[in-house]
DNA sequence: GCGACAG
DNA sequence: ATCTTGTCGC
């Protein structure tokens, strides 16, 4: 299947309009984590819900994944999986596996998925993808813009991008995620990611 | 034209 | 993301 780039931005520069930086709940009484794993064209993704740090629910679904891999335009391979699981399970607000707003026109799969689905969102990104590294009230951020865009949090050697999705703020984001980064990746990605690795290995068609 | 480029 | 064995370190 062909990719169409240009009526591709031009959603994601209506759907930016919707994003909201703001925090939308009072409690994350549930946080879930997103991410998806690949082979041979078909894509398994999984929604693992963690309570009190510990999961006690895991979605997944399974299917073809005919859109290829273009920078800036990760959503539009992703977020088909994503809505399903969304729809059947909502936490308080969901961890994403890549950016949120830290994107060339401000939605990164994070908020894509958080403005489509009202859901709030927090893009986890383990690589930068715009902006420019600087200080700021969290250490390291990335700017664009002169504004902040991203917060980097460090740990040893590994780092993290942490970005508003969709009804959120970055510094509630970023209180969220170092709550529950204990390893690779904050827990409920590194759940998510692991698992959907495992079932996309054993289908054997 | 050259380099950068989430997963 | 995925393709892939051994290997260094706690």
């Amino acid at each position: 299947m062909l990719f169409r780039a240009r009526r591709a931005r031009a959603l994601q520069e209506e759907l930016a309009k919707k994003v909201v930086a703001e925090d939308c709940f009072e409690e994350a009484e549930t946080v879930g984590g997103l991410d998806v794993s690949y082979k041979k064209g078909i894509g398994c993704a999984v929604l693992s819900v963690l309570k009190d740090g510990e999961p006690v629910k895991f979605l997944y679904t399974i299917s073809k994944v005919p859109i290829p891999y273009v920078p800036g335009f990760l959503a539009f391979r992703e977020v088909p999986l994503y809505i399903p699981l969304l729809k059947e399970e909502k936490p308080s607000v969901v961890l994403v596996d890549g950016h949120g707003i830290a994107h060339p026109r401000g939605l990164g799969v994070a908020s894509h998925v958080g403005v489509v689905t009202g859901v709030p969102t927090i893009g986890v990104a383990k690589k930068r993808l715009v902006g420019e590294e600087g200080s700021c009230e969290y250490g390291k951020c990335l700017f664009k813009d002169g504004k902040v865009i991203a917060a980097i949090l460090e740990r040893g050697k590994r780092r993290i991008y942490v970005s508003v999705g969709h009804c959120v703020s970055l510094r509630t984001a970023v209180e969220i995620v170092k709550t529950l980064w204990k390893s690779r990746l904050p827990e409920p990605i590194r759940l998510s990611d692991s698992l959907s690795r495992r079932l996309i290995r054993q289908w054997s068609p």
